[in-house]
DNA sequence: CGTCAGTATTTGTCAGGACATTCTGATGTC
DNA sequence: GACATCAGAATGTCCTGACAAATACTGACG
């Protein structure tokens, strides 16, 4: 049963070793070299092969579980599942999606500046109503054509926002970047019919079917960091959502 | 800072330690002992205090890190999120969502046999095509208004799915109940215009905007337990989704 | 031949210890 | 007074060891 896993370990790596084994179990399955249904060899014989202890292979294993990829069964063994986790449940954004989907996304800045904020916003914000926030409008494209009116409202003081910027990437990543560590997001994802403004930005009929979402994000110490409402065309976009249950 | 935790444990039950240290933990902070931001004592001194070994109580706020209701921060300590997490990420059904909002909801069974899966069913359930399948056709109401049209298919021999038991309670409540264990599930959420007979179907004008969300789930095992293409009233409904990045 | 009990295997839980890394705050120096 | 340095405190990582519980397999018995 010992499919030959073949895992190299840098101890002086400032990388965790259990990530380190977590890592190289995933690029197996994901290149099939362990395919659905697998057993991977126990816990005992795969700490003693890879000279770890079995907490270490335990925490690599739960990592992966939590994912998605692998299954454990008391009595049984591990096993990769069987079926296809597509993506994991990540704080992803729109912009990195369409880049992995090789869209070459591109944006327009609407408009970015300093706006006192008003009661719902400084609500999910957690800011006195009137503070001032930064207000952010922008329209993705991908593939030449609109497919999205991106409206986010941020704290000021999270580093330069510059509409350059903006053009050339993502919000999250421009986030990430400035050290901003976003933990977790609450999205309401609903429908409605779109206003005729809309409608000339997004080049849609009016009344044409858009998917919308709002979405507040939080970071490490739970203060909001980003509250953005946005709207897609239905007939070029859909979301995906992974649920994985403890 | 010793916020007095009263932690109860049950060494002879077959509860594990973590699990009662981490429910009673999330309980407080539900009920309001433990307030957000309030700083949980050091691992070391907790583990010192109920009894238990630091990788037991590692392990029980590492669950509730998971859940979102925890912040870990090394040098610094745990402590519990500002941000309301409103529900965690769970595999959840509309009716169970509906129950808990209070809205008692109700269901009309239009149709329910089993039938031969075409391509694409057979293709997401892993069965061979023309294999009989259970169709299930639902019409959801909330508050005497309709709400939303399920449809779903599912492999045969998952226990006794009946009119009956289907007006009576949500469809996860009777798979559970049945002993399936889902596990992870895959959600495209899209919009678009309502056809004819499902405007009729949902009291709503043709061309009205419908949320529409297509789902996979999965069991223990990583087989599909259940495919459904689920349309709702975008005006009378939205779906609430947690990310929590690791 | 079928059923039941026992046994081996594998993951789940828990203990206790050691060192590394990171953040905060205080101390000291320029 | 501002900045750099250092010590303390907390979590992160990793180790060894042990027993419990669930599952699957095997053999004996009817």
């Amino acid at each position: 049963m010992g499919t030959r896993l073949d895992i190299d370990l840098d101890r002086s790596s400032p990388v965790p070793l259990y990530f380190q084994v977590a890592e190289q179990i995933a690029e197996a399955i994901r290149s099939g070299g362990l395919a659905p249904g697998a057993r991977l060899d126990n816990e005992i014989l795969l700490a003693d092969r890879l000279g770890l202890s079995r907490p270490t292979i335990r925490q690599a294993i739960q990592y992966l579980v939590d994912k998605g990829l692998l299954v454990r069964k008391r009595g049984v063994g591990t096993q990769v599942v069987h079926g296809q986790v597509k993506r994991s449940v990540e704080l992803t954004s729109l912009y990195d999606d369409l880049r992995r989907a090789g869209q070459e996304p591109t944006t327009r800045v609407l408009s970015l500046r300093p706006e006192p904020a008003d009661e719902e916003v400084a609500a999910v914000l957690a800011v006195p109503s009137g503070t001032e926030v930064l207000r952010l409008e922008r329209v993705r494209y991908a593939g030449g054509e609109p497919l999205a009116l991106l409206h986010n409202w941020l704290p000021t003081g999270l580093g330069a926002l510059t509409p350059d910027a903006l053009r050339e990437r993502g919000l999250y990543e421009l986030l990430r970047a400035a050290g901003v560590r976003m933990r977790v997001a609450n999205q309401r994802i609903g429908a409605r019919a779109a206003t005729p403004a809309e409608a000339r930005l997004l080049d849609e009929r009016r009344g044409a079917p858009l998917l919308t979402m709002v979405r507040t994000t939080y970071d490490d110490q739970g203060r909001a960091v980003e509250h953005g409402s946005h709207v897609y065309r239905a007939s070029h976009y859909s979301l995906e959502v992974t649920l994985i249950e403890r």
